[in-house]
DNA sequence: GTCTATACGAAGATAGAC
DNA sequence: GTCTATCTTCGTATAGAC
């Protein structure tokens, strides 16, 4: 657990980072797009993050981490992995249709850019690994087995985070639409039959 | 089809640009670092690429989707799907191992940079394209239906992409290897019993 | 907590010689 | 095809006043 001063500039700072990181990336987005889409003063940057840019990167994986992390574990209250993997799916489809292609995961551009420092990395791998262990836990929950369920988890992570790149590249909907219907179908085939 | 004049060192140039984007990104890779890679003569920049770096990044995105192709291809002669899916893989865990998780894909960083301009997007929605259309042409052959192969093929290219991602930010390959064990179980399942 | 001022290198891009 | 020189803007980061 982190303990940071949360202060409402410093907040804001990290939101806009997460908006823009998406879009332009880690290394496209500089300071100064940070402080005039939050509105934030320019004195205030070193004051907030003495680590500089990669402290920003840092704390923003980690802010959009969570932020998708109570997203994942709202839709997973009524045990259902399939209404998970549905909102999981609709979440990005919002963000890449009213955005018209041009946002993607905050995440994805932390974790990409090793620029962006040790620090961030991690807090990019450690929010994967928080989503990946919440959705093997309702594959659990449902009666999969523990192996499998983490396989599993990791599979819809990974392909969902992949079909968002490839529909922006290609900007159309297409490829994050069906690979949210094949995942679905390999949950169903690995959830224990219901008959009920 | 593009026409291009191609020499030595606007070649080595494209070659270099696609080693710095996997680890930089495109906004973190500048013209200096790509000279000093390529050990490309400075003034030829412009003559080379008149449209600068916008340019440079679309004919880096196809270069590269052209190598992946090729590999791509080359593991599909024998029809397999299963041994596509595995030289897929093993490229990329190589490209992991071999980098200490700081390179990914080079298109993936050209797809999540919007900044890159319109057309090297496209080039590499182009080239994700391309692959899936290899992949899912070696499933067809095997006897996969149609809508079915082009579904999963999609699948099996997000999802390794996501995968190299996940890889990257955990330093760890479990993500490719679990990614690469479910996606050969689902291929398998969707192919014809095979009882010889 | 926020300000201004500033350092200093690097960015992409262009011009014109050779 | 390649060179050097140069323009302008931007990058991160620091210093020190308020």
């Amino acid at each position: 657990m982190m303990i940071v001063i949360a202060t409402d500039t410093r907040q804001r700072m990290v939101r806009s980072a997460a908006l823009l990181f998406r879009e332009q990336g880690y290394s496209g987005t500089g300071f100064r797009d940070v402080i005039e889409h939050s509105g934030a003063p320019r004195g205030s940057i070193y004051h907030h993050f003495p680590g500089g840019k990669a402290e920003l990167a840092a704390a923003t994986a980690e802010w959009a981490g969570g932020v998708v992390e109570r997203q994942i574990a709202r839709a997973g209250r009524d045990g259902d992995p399939i209404a998970v993997l549905r909102g999981f799916v609709a979440g990005w489809r919002e963000v890449l249709e009213s955005s018209d292609f041009r946002a993607g995961c905050p995440i994805v551009a932390v974790a990409v850019e090793s620029e962006a420092g040790p620090e961030a990395v991690a807090a990019a791998g450690h929010a994967f690994g928080r989503w990946q262990d919440l959705i093997a836990g309702t594959l659990r929950d449902a009666g999969v087995g523990r192996a499998e369920a983490r396989r599993l988890a990791t599979l819809v992570v990974a392909a969902i985070e992949g079909a968002i790149v490839l529909s922006r590249a290609t900007r159309d909907l297409r490829p994050l639409r069906d690979v949210g219907r094949e995942l679905e179908a390999t949950l169903r085939a690995a959830l224990p039959a219901d008959d009920s």
